[in-house]
RNA sequence: UGCCUCGUAGCCAAGUGGUAAGGCAUCAGACUUUGACUCUGACAUUCCGCUGGUUCGAAUCCAGCCGAGGCAG
């Protein structure tokens, strides 16, 4: 009997995923990952938790616990903060401090669920590993799930094809609703449990202070990128990303304003009011890339999870730089998040955003 | 010192006699495995700088005072 280790979370994805490998037939066992100790990485300020009886984490594992009982499985448990910290905070605090917008998930998928973890399973004995994923693995390929709305081939496109091999998405053709209504059914403790949302493993936090636990503050001026004059302070360019419009510290105005660039070197966040052009691109370039296909001609990208994939066309690639276009322009395509490509369905693999272009000209205000 | 203008919630700002628009910000929620974006809701009911007055009734009219700015000198 084939033996797959399920990563589960104490959510209900993962929960499901488990019972549906089991109802097929495989012999399935749990493995429960911890990998952010708040207490160890010094993570308070801005921590919602840190004072409760019970840290979320542990609730968590009770859940993951109590649903592996119900589904008759074993849930073994294993630590990789240290590893965590070293290979995906450590590269977002260092994004952060370039002034860039990191997205860590993308870096637990590649270096934790999808390396560690799965030399774990296979020390456990397993042939397969599975998560609760919205993805669907087809032919060695990757593809968006059933589930448009809960797709999350956004996060794992930084992971090699060799990484997909004997991975199991078992969620990857149900719906969110239909995965909740199979945990009512079989009555999972989890049925009902709110999804979880954070950055993965360390969870919900008041951002700006969670920051403050690693990075010094460096304040600076909040100038209009129109009038080019001083309209207000900033706490940190860490603290800001391209689009943001809430907790910039501005007020009294007509129009919406959101930051559109920054000017790393002189410590300046610049700032647009309403709809418009400077939060606009129409290419950019990216770096580390990662293929998991030959890229096509016509292909679409996404420049953020759940924003809407639109059509690009490469100018050029190098060894490890790429430059797209998308004449259709794209709002706040921020320098650090990943663009992914996909040819409809089939994700294609990413690059981190680099330097952002509008008629052949690099933006000024972002550097 | 004289003349003029102005003083509405954290900010900007409608409202010139009939019982306080709107925007921004903020807060809460929805959405969401990245900080967003978007959406929904709350947000001046001893009150419109203060004190009096006129009026059935004033933030809106009058007087004085306080405060901000401008012109003159």
């Amino acid at each position: 009997m084939k033996k797959v280790i399920v990563g589960i979370s104490g959510g209900v994805d993962s929960a499901v995923a488990a019972l549906l490998l089991k109802k097929e037939g495989y012999e399935v066992e749990g493995l429960f990952m911890r990998n952010w100790d708040s207490t160890l990485n010094n993570d308070t300020l801005g921590n919602p938790n840190f004072n409760e009886n019970i840290c979320p984490q542990e609730q968590d594992y009770n859940d993951a616990l109590e649903a592996c009982k119900i589904i008759g499985i074993k849930l073994h448990r294993v630590d990789f903060i240290k590893e965590y910290w070293d290979y995906v905070f450590t590269y977002f605090l260092e994004e952060l401090k370039k002034g860039r917008t990191p997205n860590p998930d993308l870096l637990c998928n590649k270096f934790i669920k999808f390396d560690l973890f799965k030399k774990e399973a296979y020390r456990l004995g397993a042939n397969y590993i599975a998560t609760g994923h919205y993805a669907k693995i087809i032919d060695g390929s990757l593809y968006c799930a059933k589930d448009q709305n809960k797709d999350q081939t956004y996060f794992l496109a930084d992971i090699t094809k060799e990484q997909l091999q004997n991975v199991l998405f078992p969620l990857g053709d149900y719906t969110k609703d239909e995965v909740r209504a199979i945990a009512k059914e079989n009555n999972l403790n989890v049925a009902t449990k709110k999804d979880s949302t954070g950055i993965c493993f360390i969870g919900e936090r008041h951002y700006q202070e969670f920051i403050k636990n690693y990075l010094k503050p460096n304040p600076g001026d909040i100038i209009n990128v129109v009038t080019k004059k001083v309209i207000g302070k900033h706490t940190g360019l860490m603290n800001y990303t391209i689009g943001q419009r809430r907790n910039v510290g501005l007020k009294g105005d007509t129009l919406r304003h959101y930051v559109c660039g920054k000017d790393v070197a002189k410590n300046i966040l610049y700032v647009a009011y309403g709809d418009s052009e400077y939060l606009y691109s129409d290419a950019c370039t990216l770096d580390n890339i990662n293929l998991l296909e030959d890229l096509p001609h016509n292909l679409t990208a996404k420049f953020r999870y759940r924003s809407e994939a639109i059509p690009i066309e490469i100018e050029y690639i190098k060894e490890n730089e790429i430059k797209i276009k998308y004449p259709s322009k794209a709002k706040a395509v921020t320098p650090g998040q990943a663009c992914v490509f996909y040819d409809n369905n089939k994700c294609l693999g990413c690059g981190f955003i680099k330097d952002i272009y509008k008629n052949n000209e690099k933006l000024w205000y972002l550097s």
